[in-house]
DNA sequence: GTCTATACGACGATAGAC
DNA sequence: GTCTATCGTCGTATAGAC
């Protein structure tokens, strides 16, 4: 009993420090926050913070990696909820519109391309496993010959560039009604680019 | 003679720190580059970059500006060289194209949308005014008929939203051969998306 | 305008008691 | 495992001579 406990209370300081240091780092950027700031945002003690990771890059890893982590869980998700590239790929656009609705702050720092600039041994996001999965969605689409055969990342970019660049703006503060509402007209658009 | 010495003087001790300054944000980020790595850099001291600018910030937004600006006239060039919508958004890629094979590093920081982190009092990238000039190139294409009428923001997204997705990838070294060789590709997939 | 020397604070990280 | 106290470093920015 007692060693479940000790275990759960691991698990939770970790989580309690990964939680602040995600809503710190999407806010301020990683390098506007300071170890002592996510030690008060935690309730978590310095000393405690570097007794659960190595330094400060240390923690920033493990909070990317459970980042992508989720991402990877949600596609999987539409994997088995829709059969179609055409259906999959369009939810995939939906699922990256809500999720940016939602958690802007989250969405911005996960699609930000500056991770190298103090994770320097992570991949850039779109080498990540996710965007790897939705190139995956794109080639099924051209081998089943829903979409044409052209290059992988011609196609790639057709169908989820326009969406992302959506993302940016709004996150950016140049649109101003929700993503939702303009899933339709993009998705179509995009989607005439590359069908067969 | 001598003030006009010591006008370029002063004009070239700002250049060569800005110079600098490009130098190194591109390639290891604001900050990781210390005041002291542009002095090393630039061959000019502490006291008198200092003298030059008021702070850290304030060179990078000077340097950031005279980007902006640099982009602006590359654009105006494109207005004049080509007269049709269709053709104007076209030169447009194909220059974003060329800088990201001739400048890896400056293009990358310049289409970083994390400059917020340390400038919050300049726009976004997507605000500013090259990307509206982009914009205004679409909205005549609309006007003129060339492009279906639609939501300005899709269209452009359709427009350039791929284009920039290839340039990311490429940068960020998910692609091997030099963006030019996709043009054409990414170019009639894009133009489908939207032309009438 | 340019330089050297230096002030001063904040940061990441550690030591060691509990 | 968690805490407080502290160390050493390095960053930005300034002072003041030339």
């Amino acid at each position: 009993m007692t060693s479940i406990n000790l275990k759960q209370s691991k698990f939770n300081t970790r989580q309690q420090i990964l939680s602040a240091t995600l809503t710190l780092f999407s806010s301020k950027g990683y390098f506007n926050t300071s170890v002592r700031d996510i030690s008060r945002e935690s309730g978590v003690s310095i000393g405690s913070i570097y007794h659960h990771f190595k330094d400060k890059e240390g923690i920033a890893s493990s909070m990317y990696n459970n980042l992508i982590e989720q991402m990877v869980n949600e596609l999987e998700q539409i994997k088995i909820r829709h059969k179609t590239s055409h259906d999959r790929c369009r939810a995939v656009i939906e699922l990256l519109f809500v999720m940016s609705e939602e958690k802007p702050e989250e969405m911005e720092f996960m699609l930000s391309s500056k991770h190298r600039d103090f994770l320097p041994n992570e991949k850039p996001v779109c080498s990540s496993i996710p965007f790897e999965m939705m190139r995956d969605l794109v080639k099924e689409g051209i081998v089943s010959g829903e979409i044409q055969v052209m290059d992988l990342m011609v196609a790639s970019s057709c169908l989820y560039g326009p969406s992302l660049r959506m993302i940016t703006s709004r996150l950016d503060g140049l649109i101003n009604k929700p993503l939702q509402d303009y899933l339709d007209a993009i998705w179509s658009s995009s989607w005439k680019a590359v069908a067969s």
